[in-house]
DNA sequence: GTGGTTAATCGTCATTTGACGATAAAATGG
DNA sequence: CCATTTTATCGTCAAATGACGATTAACCAC
């Protein structure tokens, strides 16, 4: 995973109102989805959780389902997972002891 | 952690170049720090980046060390190693299988 | 087809971000 | 003390963000 796609997505998740909006979505994925059942749980116009929700979509952290009048949303924990693992990796390399003195510490 | 906190994180490296800063800054760490070596490296002027610096500071990822005439600045690997506790907490709640569910698969 | 529900999109607006050059501020070397 | 180096801060600017109301589009149920 690029540092393009790491800094994407932790756009994506930068924002209270998104972290929120991942969790009820997960909440309410057992069972039934649900869409606009996010905005009245926020205090926030229609609209304004449109867009969180199309900037969760284009980071690939959810995904679109049309399910009749209305649009189900699927949180992808695979790319969440995804993110987890890129992220492990990346502070594993950030940590010390690099190429030159991990091999003789004599 | 609370979600804020998480955001306030993630959106501090929600941008490749931060990203960049964190990991030249992790590199030099061995030995010397450093503070216009990232100029140089990075194709942007050196107010640009003193201010990526700033949103790494104010988030916590990095601490400022005044050494001489140039400031150094040390990777905080406990508050990244926080944030991949913190994330891997979040997403683990977001799994499937919810309180009504987990108990009697009969 | 008409009406109602749901949700995306549009237009607007204030604020923030990201970038830059220019300017100050602090420590070093002469 | 003066010049130099380093770096933070200031001012500016274009672009993106976050929020909103209003509008449009799609899909039922009559």
């Amino acid at each position: 995973m690029r540092d393009d796609d790491i800094a994407i997505i932790m756009r994506a998740m930068g924002h209270p109102v998104r972290l929120n909006i991942l969790r009820i979505l997960a909440r309410q994925e057992r069972g039934e989805c649900c869409c606009a059942d996010v905005t009245d749980e926020l205090t926030l116009a229609q609209s304004t959780v449109s867009q969180h929700i199309k900037v969760l979509l284009d980071a690939g952290l959810i995904e679109r389902k049309p399910r009749g009048t209305r649009n189900c949303y699927i949180v992808q924990h695979d790319r969440l997972a995804a993110l987890g693992d890129a992220y492990a990796g990346m502070i594993a390399g950030f940590s010390p002891a690099p190429s030159n003195l991990e091999a003789e510490p004599a």
